[in-house]
DNA sequence: CGTGGCATGTAAACGGTTACATGATTTA
DNA sequence: TAAATCATGTAACCGTTTACATGCCACG
């Protein structure tokens, strides 16, 4: 009966692959949902002994090296059932923290070439993310893999890349308007209403 | 010498305008950067206070209605200088964690349905969201608003815009994709079952 | 007079990161 | 044998949400 999503992201990891440690369910999240999703150890490990304890994984030795100091494990039925329950009920998003357009909504308080700075900040990062993700894609298309998770992760992927370009387009365009905006000069801060938004019905 | 953003959210509402409340702080964040940023009243009132002690901003009572139970809050230089500081240190965005994609991820495993529901529910969502901030936007390009803010508010409005565009587009494709698998995998006899639930290793 | 909105706060719980501590195993 | 990396775990701390408690004020 677990609730926390670290729980059913481990779930999620081991239904896909079983005989997984810790460590491994870690390298794992980074390497497959690190775009939109991360676990530190210190969340790892209690989540899995509290998931053996509620009997949703099993713990298991390492069939080939049995000596090692590794503990490995794998889903049992009914935490495949909880992974399938969590699966079909509706999502929730947190309550998105951008500290990046913070920064940028109140950039008038700033120096004037300071939201400049930061669009390239942005530009640089997204413009660096599109490239893997691009790798990625290509290397996916290779006909070698045939995984039937596949296009589920393509679609994830295709969105990652779907928004970074839109967000690099938009960076070109804010960087220009910005910087038609330091050329016609600085003005001195005054009160105003606080806006936009809010429609708020 | 805070550093947490909460402070500097407050700051950063506090300098566009001044004498507001807790109450007053946490209506305009809802209502200006609501979409990329939200702070609650466990947050907020403690902050105050403790930027009250710290000399970032100073407490008054309303000038209009002195008798009301109400505190409200300005900026004080150091204040609007902690401020500017923050602003023009680099940004970070936190570790983005989206639970819609982490579900479509793991869709294989699920019901064949489940994906495209959720799809199906962020488009709505996403819909809605463009609709009121095309609206905010309309507004905004009423020649009435003369707003030294306006130009950095416009920007983050803007992105917003192209980013839930771009997420719509591509959740028109995801959608014609999955129905297109379901189709596939009901018509193939050994994938249609169940899922990894029997099968899988 | 009662309801709803204004307004301020606090305590508990939660989720998460970070830093630390420890030691085994591999490889150079 | 030294260094890197594999591997597990814990304790402290931080930020945040939620629920709760309180009471004022305006309006019908």
């Amino acid at each position: 009966m677990p609730c926390n999503r670290t729980s059913y992201v481990i779930l999620g990891i081991l239904s896909i692959e079983p005989n997984k440690s810790g460590y491994d369910i870690r390298k794992a999240v980074e390497s497959s949902v690190g775009y939109f999703w991360s676990e530190s150890y210190g969340q790892i490990y209690p989540t899995l002994k509290q998931l053996a304890a509620e009997g949703l994984i099993v713990p298991s030795k390492p069939a080939s090296a049995p000596k090692k100091r590794r503990q490995e494990y794998s889903l049992t039925n009914t935490g495949r059932a909880c992974l399938r329950d969590w699966l079909a009920t509706p999502f929730q998003n947190d309550p998105p923290r951008n500290e990046f357009l913070l920064k940028l909504f109140f950039g008038r308080e700033a120096a004037p070439g300071v939201a400049i700075a930061h669009v390239r900040n942005l530009q640089q990062k997204n413009e660096q993310m599109l490239a893997t993700m691009l790798q990625i894609e290509a290397f996916a298309h290779a006909p070698s893999t045939q995984n039937p998770h596949q296009p589920y992760w393509m679609l994830t992927l295709s969105l990652g890349i779907a928004l970074t370009r839109a967000a690099i387009e938009w960076g070109k365009s804010a960087l220009e308007e910005l910087v038609s905006m330091d050329a016609v000069g600085a003005q001195d801060p005054q009160s105003a209403e606080v806006g936009p938004a809010a429609g708020k019905a």
